[in-house]
DNA sequence: TTACAAATGCAACAATGTTGCAATAAAATG
DNA sequence: CATTTTATTGCAACATTGTTGCATTTGTAA
């Protein structure tokens, strides 16, 4: 927890490993709504700056489905400020509506004729392990 | 233009029209902020909701990459209420910002295992045909 | 052309996100 | 470990984005 802002080179404050143990409480990803539920007293403007500073460093990542709002996971442990090195699906459950982050071994390849695709993003619907 | 209005069984409007000829004018998806330049004059609440309905019955989707505003693009034939057919990529090119739906023969698939993927959702970031 | 249903525009509001700045807390230094 | 330096926090104020009720206007169908 406090490893991990210092790993980042950040500064470690309460509020930051406050916000950090939200996310390691659910191992999904989470909306920013129920972030502010967990940490009850809370201030609207450093959590923003939080949000976006975790995005930046690389220790969330947002997951947007369409028609929803974004959604924020803890991000593997080589990702960076640059690039986020994601090789898994973003599963929506559309029974539970928990949003998953699935690793897999094979991640899928697409070829466009004419394009160079530099980076992949794969999000999927349909029904969960505990749905299913 | 007036035919896919009444295709879809929606009242006819000069307004909803002009929203409509700006997505025809553009090949590609466009965010919000450049419909509202593209008509000059218009009313931010009807405009809301002509996108809202729109992409209800199938006439425009919404594009969601993570750090952007959604962007939207018109909907092939096949789209309804229900359910979006989409067998297309969004492609974003990453020097010229064009957000592309490129249309596959060869749609992925993916398997987690568990999981039951209904319907797949893919992004791509590269750069385009004339980028590259 | 009339009657009915739907769309529009206004006002007012709600939610979401941003910025400057002073107070405060964390990190670095010796 | 006390002091300096640097970064974070919280407040106020504002900007943007999205929503709702309701009266007026417009489109549709008979
Ligand atoms: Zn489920
Ligand atoms: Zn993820
Ligand atoms: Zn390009
Ligand atoms: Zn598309």
């Amino acid at each position: 927890m406090e490893n991990l802002l210092k790993r980042k080179k950040i500064s470690v404050t309460p509020f930051r490993e406050r916000v950090l143990s939200v996310f390691a409480k659910y191992s999904n990803a989470i909306p920013l709504s129920l972030v502010e539920k967990e940490l009850k007293v809370y201030n609207r403007i450093t959590l923003y700056r939080t949000i976006k500073l975790f995005l930046e460093k690389g220790i969330i990542h947002e997951i947007t489905l369409s028609g929803e709002v974004s959604n924020f996971g803890i991000c593997s442990e080589n990702c960076d400020t640059i690039m986020h090195q994601h090789r898994h699906i973003h599963f929506k459950c559309t029974k539970c509506g928990i949003i998953y982050c699935v690793e897999v071994d094979t991640f899928p390849t697409v070829t466009l004729p004419g394009y160079k695709i530099s980076q992949l993003e794969i999000q999927a619907t349909g029904l969960c392990k505990n749905c299913n």
